[in-house]
DNA sequence: CTCATCAATCAAAACGTTTTGAAAAATAAG
DNA sequence: CTTATTTTTCAAAACGTTTTGATTGATGAG
């Protein structure tokens, strides 16, 4: 049962030799007489030693992991973003340590702080309801890198020059009244809340056309979420496209469809976000936007590195982009309308409104 | 910057008393006269003191956290097996710490070295790929649990039976000519590889007929994996029915069919393993074993928290449902051949071969 | 034979806490 | 005004490592 683990202390007094010989054989810092290793090593092996994490780490003052904090990975999006994080550390040889902080705000705040006293060597803040300036508070002195899907400093995001695009592909395709659920966030730059509704509010006025608000539902990136956010729009009457900030929340409006008997893309079309392995398997096969995940992985990990390393990266912003993933969940409503039932797919067709990738 | 950050000797100082006094003004377990006190928690607050968690680890020999080590978080099953762990072990305020092995055994076998060199106080394995007794060894004195889907000790799970349930009612249903993708396992007791290939034998045996073994495909859990395995199936032709080890396979199964003109479940049908939220949002909403996946932690966190207070969990095993939910996905063939083309869902018709739920 | 050189090992300090027994100061009892 | 008691604070040890300067004994040069 609970036999107690095998200390340097053991291992030296086993082997006739001072702690500082058994450290050093095991290091190889400094040199050591192949005898004296040899029974150091017997003597590990017999005694089952295995160095304590925490005295190594104190010693050290470096832990070599990262600590990841995120609401919750039962959502697609989270789990790609942390399988990707993992892969992209380990070339670094960091180890990577997730916190799972639920729905509550201040279990998030608690794990950062948690982290940060030395737990990890740098923070990876997931959670959007804490901005950087809060992150970085509740961090002290551990670098952490935030705000990874809104703006992190050396990447270009442009959400809103995204809207417009998908708003003017549905548009090209003849939809006219465009339901949108948002993805729970504080930044606005994101296409959500506020920047979506501004940037709908122009681009119907600009075609003579004005945005009823209740066309924005709230989402949580939930499936529940979606369905809810669907239905509110729905009851609107007349819509014939709704595209959603989370592929979570798209999955939801897939379902409502089901639910309600109302065919995708015939009655109702379909627009994602992030482009998640499980978009592709849906019937039809969602339309969705490729989120940059590697990339963006990259970068953020070479900003924490380079914050760990205290040094500064070359300036400069590199744009990345975010094409729309054409599947089948789109109508082309002009065909649609004129008379000919086809489940319309704009397949082949190279559009000009937004790059895209054509599956 | 890189500022160090203040240690209790620097509050200490600051405060004009002696580290030990700041330790009880932060413990509280010996009386602190109130100005003092409060001179102690202006200086912490001033110099953002927070206690470094090694040094307070080391004291305690105990950290307040359990390692999960799981190959990846992107498979939905995981990915929700690890949301319902972090909620179940914060009700005994242990916090959770995930390692992410990829898919590399050697890493597995590291991560699991790692967290038990005191890192946590106890590890629970989802790596299948690694066997109880290897799991202890490698963690050595730190307790470990292992195996959860499989065996876990005071949870019966009976896979055999549910192999021969689905069977069952997909021949009642007239299915003949019946497909199964693994899922990855060491154990003879998941539903897959040689379990079930026996199963399906002495199944098919008892109804005069006879089991091509190619009707067995070998999954890992992925939708590409689905994908391929499905097309093995397939090309044996006139198969009508495929289940699947887990629903991120059957996924690809739904992908398979999109991709190859073929509707679910008109000309195949499909059942998964999991039940993961995403299966209710396809289209058709798919058919599918419900695993219990809060039963199973509950009993998995019991277990480990008995090995860390070294107590032994009342003798006796509880044997969990796995019920199917029964969607849309499974098609009545005997309806179909009798050439009502309709979409013949089982709705309503109560069976006796499987417990289910209808949805 | 003496002194320098080198290899191998050791002892002690340090990392940042908590804990415990003891000291000092304040209060109460006689 | 002692003495006992209680309250408050301190000093030192301990946790398990790593690191560094010192010590020992052996080897080689002169």
């Amino acid at each position: 049962m609970g036999k107690q683990a095998a200390t340097i202390v053991d291992v030296a007094r086993a082997a006739g030799v001072s702690p500082s010989t058994v450290s050093h054989a095991l290091s190889g810092k400094r040199e050591i007489s192949l005898p004296v290793k040899e029974r150091i090593f017997k003597k590990i092996r017999e005694l089952d030693y295995r160095p304590s994490f925490y005295a190594q780490a104190m010693k050290r003052n470096s832990t070599g992991m990262i600590g990841v904090v995120v609401n919750e990975c039962r959502n697609p999006s989270a789990s790609l973003f942390l399988d990707t994080l993992a892969a992209e550390l380990e070339k670094y040889s960091y180890k990577i340590v997730i916190g799972l902080a639920g729905l509550d705000h201040r279990k998030g705040e608690e794990l950062l702080r948690h982290f940060s006293a030395g737990l990890v060597d740098g923070v990876i803040n997931l959670l959007p309801q804490i901005t950087p300036e809060e992150a970085q508070i509740l961090c002290g002195s551990t670098p952490v890198v935030t705000n990874i899907r809104e703006k992190l400093i050396p990447v270009r995001l442009d959400y809103d020059q995204l809207t417009r695009n998908i708003l003017n592909y549905l548009w090209d395709l003849g939809h006219r009244r465009i339901g949108y659920i948002t993805s729970p966030s504080r930044d606005p730059h994101r296409p959500d809340g506020e920047a979506t509704r501004q940037i709908m509010t122009e681009f119907l006025k600009s075609h003579g056309e004005e945005l009823d608000p209740r066309m924005i539902a709230e989402g949580d990136d939930s499936i529940e979420g979606g369905i809810a956010g669907t239905e509110q729009i729905m009851r609107l009457g007349n819509i014939t496209a709704i595209f959603a900030g989370n592929d979570q929340t798209a999955f939801g409006i897939y379902r409502w469809a089901y639910l309600n008997g109302v065919r995708i893309p015939d009655d109702i079309s379909v627009i994602g976000f992030d482009d998640v392995p499980q978009a592709a398997t849906l019937i039809p096969p969602m339309t969705t936007v490729r989120f940059p995940v590697q990339e963006l992985v990259t970068h953020t990990v070479k900003l924490l590195i380079a914050k760990l390393r205290q040094e500064t990266l070359p300036p400069g912003q590199i744009t990345l982009d975010m094409p729309l993933v054409i599947r089948h969940s789109v109508a082309d409503r002009k065909r649609i309308s004129a008379g000919r039932r086809k489940k319309a797919l704009p397949s082949g067709k190279k559009n000009k409104t937004i790059p895209s990738i054509i599956l």
